[in-house]
DNA sequence: GCTTGACTTCGAGTGCGCTCGAACTGGAAC
DNA sequence: GTTCCAGTTCGAGCGCACTCGAAGTCAAGC
């Protein structure tokens, strides 16, 4: 797959995928004998999980961190089951924020519902 | 209250206050004879506010945009109530992307935990 | 064999939301 | 009356995560 062809599927664009790679996010992809850069499925679901993974906020210096430990094996699965799990927390954080704003919201939806009814 | 006082109550910096009011996010502030800003509850009120509709994402130009409605008075009502149907709906669909993400975070998090144990 | 188009690298530029430094001012405490 | 501190304005700078332009290369289609 090229790079284009994966950014696709990740929903990413090709710019993206080559700074990621240049970041340190992505281990250095296979190339053709032209030089140009062959995704495997494998690099796409790795991919996947970093766009997962951005989405929720996590920061790009905390992906490469990951990434490193991914790299090591299996020796890293502990300290990656950490980060997970801390990132989990925070997640679960965030939506806790965002649902307590979500009532903020509704409860002013609803103020200015009845002040229009009122007007009229 | 003094800007700095303003800042601390409603968890931003001093420096933002005034980055706000300069970008039209809050109405020019009341000055005391020497020229030095004067903000009342009400005015704490509206930065809370402010806070909530940043916390949840929306961007600045958005939250200008809902200031000069609330300037023009009751007759924004529903464009207020438009704004906040609209983005409530963004809010809500962060949140399921969130929810989303979580379960990939938590099978990964029982894929290492299982990893480790086999491995042990 | 020439054109086309998608790739390559490199460094520079962008948009967002602040954040800060510099130079100045004015009231309060000693 | 001098020191000190917290405020003022202004424009510049920053951190993040991309995004893009330029100049070059290479394989495929005509």
């Amino acid at each position: 797959m090229t790079v284009s062809e994966a950014a696709e599927r990740v929903g990413l664009t090709a710019y993206t995928l080559r700074w990621y790679e240049q970041e340190g996010l992505v281990e250095p992809v296979d190339r053709d004998s032209a030089g140009r850069r062959r995704y495997s499925d494998q690099d796409v679901g790795w991919l996947v999980l970093l766009t997962r993974l951005r989405r929720t906020g996590m920061p790009v210096r905390d992906m490469r961190r990951y990434a490193e430990l991914a790299r090591q094996g299996d020796r890293t699965l502990g300290a990656r089951r950490a980060l997970f799990e801390a990132h989990r927390d925070r997640v679960l954080a965030r939506i806790a924020e965002l649902e307590e704003d979500l009532e903020v919201l509704n409860y002013k939806i609803d103020v200015y519902g009845k002040m229009e009814r009122e007007l009229q």
